[in-house]
RNA sequence: UGCCUCGUGGUGUAAUUGGCAACACGUCUGACUCUGGAUCAGAAGAGUCCAGGUUCGAACCCUGGCGAGGCAACCA
């Protein structure tokens, strides 16, 4: 058995889910087709990375680690105007952070541009390709449309050295731009529009950010694209929907040229509910500043889920679980939104914060003692420990967790009623104090010296209860103690837009749709001094309340926290079901 | 009114390639709980776009409809 039938047989037992593209490289394998399976991830320098993108970089590096072959990072950069080293510097960032490597195999299209020229010059001495001097317009003009034929250009039978000589002009810059472009000589009837003499070489006189000055004529995606995929000895080139009409094209180019023949298989792109997802869409977002730039915590890109707080293992689980076919689809956010709850709930610490603080003054007890509590850092993983928590006379809760007329199903903090402050004692509500308005401004409590918390009874379900074992109460909510707390900004996100699929209304934009409340900023949360020299990308979870990082701009002594997800929350349905 | 691709619970993906549709998310119960978290147990929800046909048997094959998406940048 040689590896690559090793291989299969052992992709064959996996447990992993198959799908299609999974079948074909079996087929192949089991063909002889393909030895080894060779994938890349072609993006083009254009934009930052976003979830859609993701996707395919995990279909892309996976199945190359899965088949134990190799998938190379190579940058799409044929279009000088558009690309720039800041996008090839961030995605190089994103793909290595979401955890692929390509060992050497960092590629440019650009680095074939002189072997893409020979071919195309092997082209034209096939009088496979002439040099067109007509306008783009006459060019837009004779192409026709999907239902009727174009027409062919009167330039269209030069002579091969007449256009040996023009092609060598154009790439020496004796002509102004738009004034020739090099097409392939196909079928201008073609039912297929790429098929009707497409443009491969268009005159640009414009720098590129790797090769500079040396050319000024550059190869347009479709010529540069199989082309490339061939010279990299790429088995399967996987790529999105919209590409498929142009397989015919890829492999008009590869037969003429008698080169390797990458076999090219097309799946459905990517689409999240609540979001848009193309890179124009998001470049607008960006450049009208409806965000605050590509990596606002609210943006689907990679920088933006990062900074929202996002592991690469949360997202790699994400890309796994929404599968690949070719169907239209709209992936729900909420399972991305599980991905990341599933992965930060086993590793995040837990810690206590207080997001609207409702100050609570425990009047029975001592006015100058501070106790340390014991706290459980992360009750799934026994092995990060526990910290001491300080406790005095003096507290922040929710204000959430308290209400002067609760309805029935309320279990935490109202006047008369006890609750428990987590890790610490019970307490009862004694009193309610309010401002000139009937704001509340603060409750008196008493505790009960008798209730304290021991770890052991949180931790061990065998020896429930503490020291009065049988009190039990229904709620249990977090709290800070004034005197310690620690002064922070926290910024909530919500979804950006108010429905699911803004992009599918006919008659609306989808900008109309941008959600005016997805983003809220807190000024003055209280959290727990644990929390003091957190460093930014740092993920904890705020008990209760969700899973926030640190964010880049924070500094010691004016922490920000991003909100990655909340927990997920039953109370906040059974009050909006009550709605 | 051309060509290409695709129609399976609310969403997404499966179905040993013809043997009476499974998994995940979501939803809803319940148990447990010092996070209304996590966990555990369970339920509802599609008869596979429609209509014919082949077959003992069809989500899978055939025919015809219907519907959705893509294709007319010197973008990728």
């Amino acid at each position: 058995m040689d590896d690559s039938k090793e291989e299969l047989a052992k992709n064959e037992s996996s447990t992993a889910q198959s799908n299609f593209i999974k079948e074909i490289i079996n087929e192949d394998l089991k063909s002889g087709k393909v030895k080894k399976v060779h994938t890349r991830f072609p993006p083009e320098p254009n934009g930052y990375l976003h979830i859609g993108h993701a996707k395919s970089i995990c279909l892309n590096f996976g199945l190359a680690k899965e088949y134990n072959g190799l998938c190379n990072l190579r940058f799409d950069d044929t279009n000088p105007a558009k690309e720039s080293v800041e996008y090839v510097d961030s995605i190089i960032e994103d793909v290595k952070w979401l955890g692929f490597d390509w060992d050497d195999r960092l590629f440019y299209a650009s680095d074939y541009f002189d072997q893409l020229y020979e071919y195309a010059i092997k082209l034209i001495k096939k009088g496979k390709a002439y040099v067109d001097s007509s306008t783009s317009e006459q060019i837009k003009d004779s192409r026709g449309t999907p239902t009727e034929p174009g027409k062919e250009s009167p330039f269209r039978n030069r002579s091969v050295e007449e256009n040996l000589d023009l092609f060598e002009r154009m790439k020496n810059g004796e002509f102004e731009e738009g004034t020739h472009v090099l097409r392939a000589k196909i079928d201008m009837s073609s039912p297929n529009m790429w098929m009707r003499d497409p443009i491969l070489y268009r005159i640009r006189k414009v720098p590129h950010h790797r090769t500079g000055d040396k050319w000024c004529i550059y190869p347009m995606y479709d010529w540069a694209h199989g082309q490339s995929d061939s010279i990299e000895g790429i088995t399967h080139s996987i790529c999105t929907l919209e590409f498929e009409i142009h397989r015919p094209l890829y492999d008009w180019c590869l037969d003429q040229l008698e080169i390797h023949h990458p076999r090219q298989i097309e799946f459905a792109r990517l689409n999240l509910t609540y979001t848009v997802m193309s890179k124009r869409k998001l470049l607008e977002l960006v450049e009208e500043k409806y965000v605050t730039g590509w990596d606002d915590p609210r943006m689907p890109t990679i920088s933006g889920l990062r900074r929202r707080g996002f592991t690469p293992e949360a997202i790699r689980d994400f890309s796994e679980r929404v599968g690949v076919a070719k169907r239209d689809n709209i992936i729900d956010v909420a399972l991305l939104e599980y991905s990341v709850r599933d992965d930060l709930n086993k590793r995040a610490q837990r810690v206590m914060a207080v997001l609207k603080p409702l100050k609570i003054v425990l009047t029975n007890y001592p006015d100058n003692q501070v106790e340390e509590l014991d706290s459980v850092n992360n009750p799934e993983d026994e092995s990060m420990g526990t910290r001491k928590v300080p406790f005095s006379k003096e507290i922040f809760i929710e204000q959430d967790d308290f209400m002067e007329n609760p309805p029935k199903k309320f279990f935490r903090l109202s006047p008369g009623n006890e609750v428990r402050l987590r890790y610490a004692y019970i307490i009862k509500c004694e009193e309610v104090i309010k401002d000139e308005q009937g704001n509340i401004i603060e409750l008196k409590c008493s505790y009960d010296p008798g209730t304290k918390s021991h770890l052991r009874s949180i931790t061990s379900a065998t020896e429930r209860g503490s020291a009065q074992s049988g009190r039990k109460v229904k709620g249990t909510i977090h709290w800070v103690s004034v005197k310690h707390a620690v002064n922070a900004e926290v910024r909530l996100y919500d979804r950006l837009f108010t429905i699911e699929d803004p992009e599918s209304d006919e008659q609306k934009n989808y900008k109309e749709f941008i959600n005016p409340n997805s983003f809220e900023i807190i000024n003055s949360a209280k959290l727990e001094p644990y929390l003091q020299n957190a460093k930014p990308g740092e993920r904890f979870q705020f008990e209760r309340l969700g899973y926030f990082c640190v964010d880049k701009e924070s500094e010691k002594d004016k922490l920000v926290f991003n909100r990655t997800v909340t927990l997920k929350d039953t109370w906040a349905k059974i009050e909006k079901r009550n709605q």
